[in-house]
DNA sequence: GTTTTTGCAAATGATTTGCATGGAT
DNA sequence: ATCCATGCAAATCATTTGCAAAAAC
């Protein structure tokens, strides 16, 4: 829940106002968790000049600036969300690779505490579960072929 | 700690014996996460004749009968281990990017406990952290210039 | 008007795939 | 002798990079 002014947050960063931009905020913003290839299919609904490349390009430089947080899923393409405040984990579906949030877990940051004995500090700790979703679960028990998107 | 009696292990998976698969096995289990690229110069000492590519086939047939574990750093080469047996983490250092195995946290399964209220049901858990290693923390206070491998 | 961004194109890096030969059983 | 695995080559996928033209300040 950004405030979600996008012109003002990209000026904060130092970063100039263009359509791309805000196209992609807002098509990262509507629907999370999505490789850099679907947000250009989005965002060349409005803009179908805007390259491949370009998207790549502004998820890079807004991910720099933290208007949007980069997420790589295990052998998958990298995806991008706006919730950028709090550090939250993700779910993804083995069946379909739907990624979900995951609220922090225990309440308070569990998954920080990290070992004692390690020879690191830890600053953050980032976790991916891994299971069914709903929709996959139901599909399974009936048909155990075909995999949804 | 596995047997390692690698032949057998491949035998019971149902894999033939190679000079390959047991050079590959051995340069993981000596030498864990590293890339393919690593791998293979690491097993062309032995075997001058492999390929990349044999490199990669070999691990991806290894991973799929879970003689070897493959983790999927963030935004980085995939990387391989032949510890198994257990569902350990692993802490990656930002700044040199080595990484180290982490006992799972808390003494129980900890991440495990997904929260109720998601509608997936979760399987395992990965919990990777981040943050500086003993050596780049020292590096870092005497040159913030250069990254040592 | 100056500097940043974009569009376009090519390059790179990691990994997969197809096919014929060589090796394990 | 059979079937699997490797070597070799090409293809693919995700992503980065270089440069000139267009847009934002």
């Amino acid at each position: 829940m950004t405030q979600q002014d996008w012109p003002t947050q990209l000026r904060e960063r130092g970063l100039r106002v263009t359509r791309q931009r805000l196209a992609v905020l807002e098509a990262v913003h509507a629907q999370p968790h999505r490789p850099a290839e679907s947000v250009h299919s989005t965002v060349a609904e409005q803009l179908p000049d805007i390259t491949v490349q370009s998207v790549y390009t502004v998820l890079h430089d807004l991910s720099a600036k933290d208007l949007i947080r980069r997420f790589d899923p295990p052998g998958a393409a990298a995806c991008y969300e706006t919730r950028t405040e709090d550090n939250h984990h993700h779910a993804i579906c083995t069946r379909c690779g739907r990624i979900e949030d995951v609220d922090c877990v225990h309440g308070e940051a569990p998954c920080l505490e990290a070992p004692a004995s390690l020879g690191m500090s830890i600053d953050v700790a980032d976790v991916v579960f891994r299971g069914l979703c709903a929709a996959c679960r139901q599909t399974q028990a009936e048909s155990p072929a075909s995999v949804a998107a």
